[in-house]
DNA sequence: CGTTTGCTTGACAGCATTCAACGTTGGTGG
DNA sequence: CCACCAACGTTGAATGCTGTCAAGCAAACG
């Protein structure tokens, strides 16, 4: 009941100047956004298929419900989050993505996009049509498979997710949280027991199924069982051990 | 935030006697399952990928975590609930599925199954290789395109689950349940606002993040209001507006 | 027909929410 | 450069919803 790393495109390993195209086969995200290997030639068909770096300011979005869908995004740098709205207004965070992960697939069922992606940072991302995603991965077995994996792997995520919601008490659900940011921070390079939260406490909450003062709480509670070190956003895990602890033996 | 139905195969129009083969070509269930217009030469290929049906006892697993993945199943009859468990033994179920629904998703990402699928009466599934329905897909682009949507839908849904999880209250959880439930089975023909639960109060709690009691506490607070009669599994809903009004004007 | 399993209801406790006040931070403009 | 403002975060007190524990009842099964 962890969510896992969900890949696929683009960022370059060394940009060059005003570079609007950005080649999958230089990118320094390529083993986490589409770990396939391929032929050279497929390779370059990949990079025809992905367009240029897209720019999104903190704030906006990228897409929204009810847009109509059209491509696949891959996080190149900066930090989203995706929210479902009711028809009353309460909305809930669905997720939080950060570089090398994708976001999007939930428009292929209805041809239109069913939650907002919107930027919590400066950001951008690459963007990968559907149509020709769908189009080259019936010519390449290897990127098939991976697009299902990748799909199936949204799907797991959010059965942990419900697990989560739907049987662990405050202080576990942000202790679950946590491990899963640093443990997707580590796999990109980032310390593993330090981090600075992108999200405001109401976001957390909100992604947690909890107020922002029980977020605010939870924090507190658990600094002061010397567990973490909180400043604010920047967070410190002293004993991560302890973090494990709370989720697997839950009740 | 509305569950979809996420159909694909078979189930015989007029099964002839002992019939272990079933064609989907001549399945009842292929509107739900999978509302893919093919050619007949295209249709046979889909017959020969499905393998007959398959029995699963009430209280059996047609799969279970850790089972190796290999197929996607389709709900021929009866009725199966997935649940995920944590390492610490709490569980949470994640879905309940009915005829011409298919499940397995949660296999391809890891080569194994995530979750337990177990039936809740006795069922037949029609058994899909995915191996081969992979395979048929890169042939046949309106496969393809039905199949992600499918995985599409599941995610959506999951969205919706979460919503559900984050932000209400019991009554509405419960609410929404019933409404999601009794639109699955009016499309299958059945009554709108008549229904027989196939699960216990335990398991629909546990999908709705609730206690066995509280949900029992719902039924009859909903029972009391008028809105419902409930006879133990036997529900009526007499009064779909005012479920309506309570999910979607929440807070 | 008895036993088991599932459902209902009550009383009480506990955890998260609500409401409110205060503190902190970062950005903006005087 | 500093003051101010707005957004964000922390903390306390009280309320309330859901969980827990327990008892009794109904239905299903052998």
């Amino acid at each position: 009941m962890e969510p896992q790393i969900t890949p696929i495109a683009c960022a370059p390993g060394a940009p060059t100047a005003q570079a609007l195209k950005v080649a999958c086969s230089n990118c320094n995200l390529r083993e986490l956004c589409l770990p396939v290997t391929l032929a050279e030639d497929e390779m370059q068909r990949l990079d025809s298929l992905v367009e240029g770096r897209k720019v999104i300011r903190r704030g906006e979005t990228l897409f929204r419900a009810g847009d109509t869908f059209h491509s696949i995004y891959a996080v190149r740098t900066g930090f989203f989050k995706t929210r479902v709205s009711a028809p009353d207004g309460r909305d809930q965070v669905t997720g939080f993505l950060m570089a090398g992960e994708l976001l999007g697939f939930d428009g292929i069922g209805t041809d239109r996009h069913t939650c907002d992606a919107v930027a919590l940072e400066d950001a951008q991302v690459c963007t990968i049509p559907f149509a020709q995603l769908e189009n080259l991965s019936r010519e390449f077995t290897p990127l098939q498979r991976q697009f299902h994996k990748i799909m199936s792997r949204e799907i797991v995520r959010d059965h942990g997710v419900m697990l989560l919601l739907g049987s662990m008490r405050a202080e576990e659900r942000l202790a679950a949280f946590l491990l899963n940011l640093t443990r997707r921070l580590h796999s990109r390079g980032f310390s593993a027991s330090e981090l600075v939260l992108r999200m405001t406490r109401e976001e957390i909450g909100s992604y947690l199924g909890l107020k922002l003062e029980t977020v605010s709480r939870a924090f507190s509670k658990l600094q002061d069982d010397g567990v973490l070190e909180v400043k604010q956003r920047q967070v410190r895990v002293l004993d991560e051990a302890a973090l494990r602890a709370l989720i697997d033996s839950g009740r």
